[in-house]
DNA sequence: GTTTTTTATTGATTTAAATCATGATTTTTT
DNA sequence: AAAAAATCATGATTTAAATCAATAAAAAAC
């Protein structure tokens, strides 16, 4: 069996396993539908022992793949957190996105089969993953698998969209800031319910590279918010005093 | 059969069939790795037939579906060009993308099972279409159609994600051009394979809407890039002089 | 073919963000 | 615990794009 359910069965905070340093509970892992599936089809448990999530860790500042690797697993975040980042030309770092616990990685490269960004832990973090041959292979035998799998790819297709819109309707510095503030609390708490107190551990360098603005900006653009009373930031925890005036910023 | 096999068999420009304006060349279309199958499995045929895809046309600045709608079809844009819009709180339109001959649109609604946007045709424009519940049915019967299925959906969630980069990563509005023209060309190369005359039929108020610039400044940078010679425009043609002096721009 | 409406260009001015510059915190290293 | 490095904040200045304004050119309507 894999190792969220070894990890899930320990009921411990830590874990025996050396490729791992979080507890992982599969009854919340997004990638539970195209594990259980599996479990309730005895024909393919075989088949899928391959497959079935690996949890492993990557140091911070560590990637989990670089760009142009070939495919071969699709990961779910399961502890810290990534950046999705490409590199210019002149070098410079381009932050795509980011992904917190319980979203995927990689999976949009099944297309050309080839990472299109590096994926860097920001601070010490783990996922679980699947080989995707294996996955497809098995997926062929279980019907309500390859549904799942179809739904699960699609909905991070869409969550991805949506870390994206709140950047293109770009007006002020401002209502990015606030968009991107939105944006992260609304997919945080899908996972701990925890919708004004964001504990956000990225750097403002890193914000700021995301949004296309400059540190400077930046930091003026959160100590106004904080000026007014919209976000109370106490160092890599911000309190979001009043969501609703920040998404009337958003949109404007 | 579907109507883009008559229409193909009729090798004619004008279509008898009242929903379709166009010719339409099912062997190059997007959506042929998902009706091929199909037809060398004789046992799902009958399953097929509710889905297989139809042709019709939008008249243009008609809405091929609008935001909120639930989801019942998926389409593929078989002439002319869609623009994807939502509206914000001040009733303006914001375009989120833009999608032409040979691209998927919808594809992304499938996990909330809503259309996050609309999809307005940009002059008189065609698709074919799936209805995605018996696209699903059939596909527990066909695991070729599946995997297919599943590529298709990722091909165009990566292509998205590229027309979104082209946006993000971008900072003065002339690179911002740049980068467009050449994500346009890419796009549109892949289906008519004329890699340096555009023909973009698509208003500089929507150019400049997508881009997040104002008309004015467009406009401006237009005038630019011609005087630079790096583009020569002729009406609704842009002809690229020196794509490679617009790609570095583009990465600046 | 002419008028009306929409769409596009170009100039002058204002403004928001970038840049330049410096110091203050915080974090990491030793 | 001190030193070094990285990160963050804020002021002064410059600059690129927005805004305001006025035509010009194309489409659409008549």
């Amino acid at each position: 069996m894999n190792n969220c359910e070894k990890q899930k069965n320990t009921e411990s905070d830590s874990c025996t396993d050396k490729t791992c340093q979080h507890f992982v509970d599969c009854s919340h892992c997004t990638m539970a539908p195209i594990c259980t599936p599996i479990k309730a089809n005895k024909n393919a448990i075989s088949l899928a022992q391959n497959y079935l999530s690996k949890h492993t860790s990557t140091n911070a500042n560590s990637a989990l793949f670089v760009k142009g690797e070939e495919l071969s697993c699709i990961y779910a975040v399961s502890s810290g957190l990534y950046k999705l980042t490409d590199i210019n030309e002149n070098n410079e770092e381009k932050i795509l996105g980011f992904r917190f616990t319980g979203e995927l990685i990689g999976e949009d490269a099944i297309y050309p089969k080839e990472h299109s960004y590096n994926a860097i832990a920001i601070g010490n973090s783990s996922v679980c993953k699947v080989k995707v041959d294996d996955l497809f292979a098995c997926s062929k035998a279980v019907p309500d698998l390859q549904l799942n799998l179809i739904e699960l790819l699609n909905r991070q297709c869409y969550l991805s969209q949506q870390e994206f819109r709140a950047l293109i309707s770009k007006k002020s510095a401002e209502s990015l800031l606030a968009a991107f503030l939105l944006n992260v609390t609304k997919r945080k708490s899908q996972h701990d319910h925890s919708t004004i107190m964001l504990n956000l551990p990225i750097s403002r360098d890193n914000i700021a590279n995301f949004l296309g603005l400059r540190r400077e900006t930046l930091s003026r653009i959160f100590s106004k918010l904080q000026k007014e009373q919209l976000i109370q930031v106490t160092g890599k925890n911000i309190l979001l005093l009043q969501p609703e005036k920040l998404s009337l910023l958003s949109n404007i």
